[in-house]
DNA sequence: GTTCTTTTTGTAAGCGCTTACATATTGAAA
DNA sequence: TTTCAATATGTAAGCGCTTACAAAAAGAAC
């Protein structure tokens, strides 16, 4: 195949096909606008050579490329699997890489990432949620990085937003919850620092409960890290109260995930002895004993609005406009009526 | 901060500080090679200006991107999900960017992304398996991108890997499960075209359960598409069968959830009627009801190490050597005699 | 101070590609 | 044919950075 031992450039391409290197770069780039004789024979010498284009020189002198990037605050749970692994199968489609890189949850690191992925020259940005540390906007507009905020909604945000409202989908479970009948109801939480996706279901719930008469007093509230584990140690503090919680909503399947875990090891029946909720539906909700009443949040639909929206933002230049989708409430196995 | 509207380059700096461009890609690049009063006024100009390096114009010049490309069959999955986060985490940690393809399990996608990663200036990638299309090696060893297989492992493979027995992994689990008593034991395996993985699961099982009495006749297998849903499919027709089998070895803790669901749906006791088993000790596989018995992959330390190894070939050029990880048998409920 | 070595800095030539702009070719109309 | 517009191609100037190499400065030894 290779001629020399160094790899092929367009240059060898141009030599090759005895054209130059701008009509190569034609062929490659807008093949109509050159004779399909030449064509052809570009074709031909592309193939020969097994040529592939350098694509941080393309990046350079074209200026775009076509790289976008995401920073989430974790890859490696069932989480944002669906959502990330989505993003890149569309935006692929569209011929656009992605590059991922976490934040752990945290706000410093969230900004060193971002400017490391402006850095790497991505032509647009997608971010979870709306809150950031302070220097990350600025960035992003002094380079020129259109981005879009995911799994959050915020009415008049300023930034392009294509999300759910965390505070609705949380209200509508407390609301199904409260008129189960439940008088005691818990929550485990996310941790809300830099996480307002956390802080809006946190909100949702102790706003509607409130409203409802419940109420959602500060005891009942465990706020802990995003880990099966932690839900589960939440839901037996809760549990280990002189004045357990009939029902415990979860910020996150994966609480619910612990915290039916936790039941079971107690002989606690759910919904029996205590009613459970997730938030996410995600791909095992269905899969537990019980099955996991939840909220189903539009993961995939988000994933594919998103990079189409994006991807026409930075195709067309005109800045997208947001999108509010919207959650369901999944009712299952966990939740019923409080014991009597 | 930004003097002007176009994006800071090295010359700007360069100008601020009143030294040469190449003091200050210095500064960047070996910091010990600059006097340390100059380095100073450059430091207070990168920050003063807020510079932020253009990643392209430095592969290009440099020859190297700092970007490890991975493919993986899918991202939407519990599967993946805790190797890649944590692979992305220690390359982040090396300085080194991860950016992620997937092959949608098929060979011809996967050459296809494999290119597109050598476009983009990889400087070394990450795959699942050994088995890859024709022409995937060639590529990499013209482009000189060194690149580790990881999820398997074959005795004396020419390719640097780091995984785990498939085969040995699966005979484990078929070797406890045949020692319950269990005479009709079927699998349910992933699809087995261009997937070493699956294949080989399926071998561990068929060889050790032919040298122990029971065998896997063809009947008994069921090859499906990785999902929940298709899962809980095959283990329905599995026991649907007039002679169905006592236990059922899952290539996945995805099928083995389906199982369970199924199961559970069908009135079936698990392991009283039936012995479900998983493969991979993903994070619910200790939460579903019964808690899963699996085979636990290490997931993370194969990150960890593919990562280090893998730049650590990159920066010394030393071809890394492969390593062979372990699997290891984990009894939980959801396995036990056959019914008598 | 000299002289010679060592360290630090600057100069400038690319890295492989895109893209104005200039030039050549084509084909239709006259 | 000739003429002119339309189209196709080539020329060459960068894109922002790294890095030989040359030049200058600093330090050591005398």
């Amino acid at each position: 195949m290779a001629m020399t031992d160094k790899p092929v450039t367009l240059k060898d391409v141009a030599d090759r096909a005895g054209v130059s290197t701008a009509t190569v770069s034609r062929c490659i780039n807008l093949p109509d606008s050159v004779r399909p004789d030449r064509r052809a024979r570009v074709e031909a010498a592309v193939a020969a050579l097994g040529y592939i284009p350098h694509g941080a020189a393309k990046a350079l002198a074209s200026k775009r490329s076509r790289m976008v990037g995401a920073v989430f605050p974790r890859l490696n749970s069932i989480l944002f699997g669906s959502f990330f692994g989505e993003l890149q199968r569309r935006l692929d489609e569209i011929g656009y890489l992605l590059v991922v890189s976490t934040s752990g949850y945290s706000a410093e690191t969230e900004a060193e990432q971002i400017r490391q992925l402006v850095s790497r020259g991505v032509d647009g940005m997608v971010l979870v949620g709306h809150r950031h540390a302070e220097d990350v906007t600025g960035i992003l507009a002094r380079n020129r990085v259109p981005f879009v905020v995911t799994w959050a909604w915020r009415d008049g945000a300023e930034a392009a937003q294509i999300g759910f409202s965390n505070v609705d989908a949380m209200a509508k479970m407390a609301d199904y919850v409260a008129g189960l009948g439940h008088r005691r109801i818990a929550l485990i939480s996310g941790e809300t620092d830099y996480n307002d996706r956390a802080e809006d279901r946190l909100r949702g719930a102790r706003q509607r409960l409130e409203q409802l008469g419940p109420g959602l007093p500060d005891g009942l509230v465990e706020e802990v890290p995003f880990d099966i584990d932690e839900g589960a140690a939440a839901f037996a503090r809760l549990m280990d109260r002189p004045d357990p919680p009939t029902a415990v909503l979860c910020g996150s399947d994966l609480f619910a995930f612990g915290a039916l875990r936790e039941a079971r090891r107690r002989g606690l029946a759910v919904p029996g002895d205590v009613t459970v909720t997730g938030f996410d539906d995600t791909e095992l909700a269905a899969c537990t004993t019980p099955a996991l009443t939840t909220i189903g949040t539009p993961r995939q639909l988000m994933a594919t609005r998103t990079a189409e929206a994006l991807i026409d933002w930075l195709e067309t230049g005109r800045k997208m406009r947001s999108i509010r989708l919207e959650t369901d409430l999944i009712i299952r196995e966990s939740s019923g009526p409080p014991p009597r």
